[in-house]
RNA sequence: GCCGCUGUGGUGGAAUGGUAGACACUAGGGACUUAAAAUCCCUUGGACAUUAGUCCGUGCUGGUUCGAGUCCAGCCAGCGGCACCA
């Protein structure tokens, strides 16, 4: 009677000994070749371990097996994102205080990870919500705030008076809160800021180093929008304001008719006191602040304005100022200056009738009437024509430019400056469940940071910790008490949390580093182990997480605590798993339960059918019986290694086997997993025919040991293997095994194939082309023809031109 | 609107410019079985022909080439990101 395979027992045996011998321990110093496999850690929501995460964490498990045995030692670690959102919202639907329902959920993924069946290190595992781990984000903090990278600002919220609690954009569908369906407005809060700004162009320049995806790359780019132009000096006539205006297209300056000023500027309410229109421009401002926060703004069928009264001296003349809709207060200066040539300006002039002066034409002399008829906007052609400045009359727009620049800064008008489309990073949330800002202020209100020596700034708990409005933590009498007894009488504490992205924006270092050390990380472990080597994660997070993450370690740096400007060297996106060829949501009813799969079939099946679907890059589409396929191959060669009588090895086999070596290897490099296995299947369907040899068994098993590690064991053990089959060195093939001594060579007349035949190896190009002109059906397409040419592809092809 | 990616059988997907559809799933037929499951064997892009073979076929239209799923140009469709950025 052969032994059955029985998953659950064999995944059991071995997640056992692996524990018991602590396989995957890492020695940080003893490492002799390290490998830093990263990937991207998950937050502990309630729910179990859903087909994504085995998706995005069994794969990269798989891929830092094969590093290992391929002699790296690999350091893959595990660790929760614990504060935020998902934790916060699992613990007001419990009623349970978040530090124990996030304890509880994190332990229950613990052993869902174990039953997966990955290399990490737990001994090494982080959580984001301990205050060993958040004083650390405590301390970022301070650093930031020393090093003049942090400000606080009046910044508007998205606000639900609904649920009275900020809301993150993301939470923000349609202009309405996604929980309770009521209309989101803004609403001016203090937030605390990093500058983020600061690194744009290190942001954009390092790009280049990174071996990271090419559209991750764009995507960045574009977030950080880097744009070169001028800066304009103004003055508002009649009174003492100035201000500067950026334009990045200075060619058409003298196009300039008119100027519009964002709602939200801040001179806009000392600007218009006492006009006419003051109330008008009041009512104007209000309407559009409504509107915009309502998510919902529509730059075409939105774009209004109102004439504030005011007049700002240009070069060009007295430029009525104008209010609109479509000025952004958070890029550039918050006024622009408008002119014809420019689609929304020229559109905003057409519908209040503001005077226009064409600088440019077409070539055409009928299109450049039409222009200068404002029948059509006529904007940033390379070929059109300029009219003025008097100096640069008939020269072309696309080629003016330098020119113009070095013009208006002779004249003294403008100065050139670079613009960036990134923001500040507004770290502040109005939340409870995160890391606390470790700043208290003053009687006068004024901000102090809390000295190192008393974080972790602990997160007070004599508190309701479901959402209010203000910062739950506002309310705790505690951390006031805390607070006086520390620094004073009228000391009072900030009671917003960081932003949860702060806390995983520095985590890669955190993971090398134990608690109890006095600083961030072991600065001869950091770089040693610095940068990661590969990390892995979802594209969605290409411009916050990325971005973030980036900034602060360039931060650091530039601070001395850490030796790496750049966290992640190579990046890889992991595709989606879809179910009936849509994302997976309760919505849709398309939910596969990793659970019940794992149950059936084991999770070594699990994770091979999982990786079989395609591409790791491209996910896949979950099919409930493609999952027989793996089992099948994982029973075969269960069955084919258990009870084989091993004999000699066939010339076939050995030739497959060393095809099969190379293609494995080949392809879990660059994260193919799909092409891996199907060539293991190929190589045992081969011993179906060819039978099996020991040597062969073990290279078998070794090869499928990142991808079925439970299993592989099983089987390594089987044979008599020593150790670990995880422990054992990477098979190596043999490039002049992998060519067979016959081969078969098509035969093509004008590109269609007529026929093939079988030949030596060896064979020379004049006997491949002759016995390819002997071929049966090859003669009946070049009897009669003159053949033209012939083309040998060595041990592949015939070509015939007849 | 701008930027990027992707289009191959009934399905997931393979193919350094060189035999399109590897490897699987599904379906159909058969073997074993009292039966079912499991397992094994055969067929499985379409049409004609059923021995040989021929024609068509990788979103569409062209181009380069002896030869194009692959390279180039233009279009169409789907997905993702950004989106009043002056």
């Amino acid at each position: 009677m052969q032994p059955e395979f029985n998953p659950s027992e064999i995944e059991a045996k071995w997640q056992k000994k692996w524990e018991e011998k602590k396989v995957y321990e890492m020695d940080f110093k003893k490492a002799k070749d390290p490998y830093y496999c990263l990937v991207m850690f998950p937050y502990p929501s309630g729910a179990r371990l859903h087909v994504g995460h085995w998706y995005m964490y069994s794969v990269p498990d798989s891929f830092s097996r094969f590093q290992k045995m391929r002699g790296k030692d690999v350091f893959h670690p595990m660790g929760f994102d614990a504060f935020g959102l998902p934790a916060e919202n699992f613990a007001i639907s419990t009623g349970t205080p978040p530090a124990e329902s996030t304890e509880g959920n994190v332990g229950v993924m613990i052993e869902q990870f174990k039953r997966m069946g990955c290399m990490y290190d737990w001994s090494k595992t982080l959580n984001t919500s301990k205050p060993d781990y958040y004083k650390w984000t405590q301390w970022l903090f301070l650093k930031m705030f020393e090093k003049d990278l942090a400000y606080r600002k009046d910044a508007n919220v998205n606000w639900c008076s609904g649920c009275k609690t900020v809301l993150a954009n993301e939470q923000v569908w349609e202009g309405k809160c996604e929980r309770c369906d009521t209309d989101i407005i803004l609403k001016p809060m203090t937030q605390w800021y990093w500058k983020t700004k600061e690194y744009a162009q290190k942001l954009l320049d390092n790009l280049e180093e990174l071996d990271w995806p090419e559209k991750t790359k764009i995507m960045q780019k574009n977030w950080i929008g880097r744009s070169e132009g001028m800066n304009f000096k103004f003055k508002v006539k009649d009174s003492d304001v100035e201000f500067e205006v950026y334009d990045s297209v200075p060619q058409t300056f003298r196009a300039q008719t008119f100027a519009v000023i964002a709602p939200e500027h801040p001179l806009l309410t000392e600007l218009i006191k006492g006009q006419e229109n003051e109330q008008e421009v009041l009512d104007f401002i209000e309407r559009v602040k409504k509107k915009k926060a309502t998510k919902k703004y529509n730059f075409e069928e939105d774009l209004e304005g109102v004439f504030t009264g005011r007049y700002v001296e240009f070069v060009t003349g007295d430029l009525p100022l104008w209010v609109a809709s479509f000025a952004v207060m958070d890029y550039g200066t918050g006024i622009v200056n408008c002119s014809v040539h420019d689609e929304r300006d020229f559109a905003f002039a057409k519908k209040y009738d503001i005077p226009l002066h064409v600088v440019m034409v077409p070539e055409d002399e009928k299109e450049a009437k039409k222009v200068k008829n404002l029948e059509y906007c006529f904007t940033k052609d390379p070929d059109g024509i300029m009219l003025e400045p008097e100096e640069f009359k008939g020269r072309r727009w696309g080629e003016v430019r330098g020119d113009i620049i070095k013009y208006i800064e002779k004249e003294g008008i403008g100065y050139p400056v670079v613009q960036y489309r990134l923001r500040d990073w507004t770290i502040s949330r109005q939340r409870y469940w995160g890391s606390l800002i470790p700043i208290v202020y003053d009687p006068d209100g004024k901000a102090h940071p809390v000295p190192e020596e008393h974080l972790p700034w602990k997160i007070p708990i004599d508190v309701e910790f479901k959402p209010t409005g203000t910062s739950p933590i506002a309310e705790s009498k505690e951390l006031k008490k805390r607070v006086e007894k520390i620094f004073g009488k009228g000391w009072t504490p900030e009671v917003d949390t960081m932003d949860t992205f702060v806390c995983s924006s520095f985590y890669q270092f955190r993971f090398l580093a134990e608690n109890g050390q006095k600083e961030l990380v072991p600065k001869t472990v950091e770089k040693k182990w610095m940068p990661v080597d590969m990390y892995i994660g979802g594209p969605e997070h290409a411009c916050m997480h990325l971005i973030y993450a980036r900034f602060v370690t360039m931060a650091l740096k530039d601070m001395g605590h850490v030796s790496v400007d750049e966290p992640f060297q190579k990046l890889f996106h992991q595709g989606l798993i879809t179910h009936k060829g849509a994302k997976m949501s309760k919505s849709k009813d398309n939910v596969v339960s990793p659970d019940d799969f794992v149950e059936k079939y084991g999770s070594d099946v699990f994770r091979l059918y999982m990786m079989f679907m395609g591409p790791f890059a491209d996910g896949g589409d979950w099919n409930d019986t493609g999952i027989k396929g793996p089992d099948r191959f994982a029973k075969k060669a269960y069955k084919k290694i258990i009870q084989s009588k091993f004999g000699e090895q066939s010339k076939a086999l050995t030739v497959g086997l060393n095809r099969t070596i190379k293609k494995c290897t080949e392809e879990m490099e660059a994260l193919r997993f799909n092409t891996a296995i199907s060539s293991l299947m190929e190589f045992l369907n081969l011993t179906e025919k060819e039978g099996i040899d020991k040597d062969s068994a073990e290279t078998f098993v070794k090869l499928l040991a990142p991808l079925a590690p439970h299993l592989a064991e099983e089987l390594w053990e089987n044979l008599g293997g020593k150790g670990f089959v995880v422990e054992q060195e990477w098979p190596k093939f043999d490039p002049k095994l992998i060519q067979s001594d016959m081969v078969t060579i098509a035969v093509q007349v004008n590109g269609k194939l007529r026929g093939d035949f079988e030949a030596g190896s060896g064979i020379l190009e004049k006997d491949a082309i002759s016995q390819a002109k002997a071929v049966e059906n090859v003669k009946r397409f070049i009897e009669g023809n003159k053949i033209k040419k012939e083309i040998y592809v060595e041990g592949k092809l015939v070509s015939f031109v007849v």
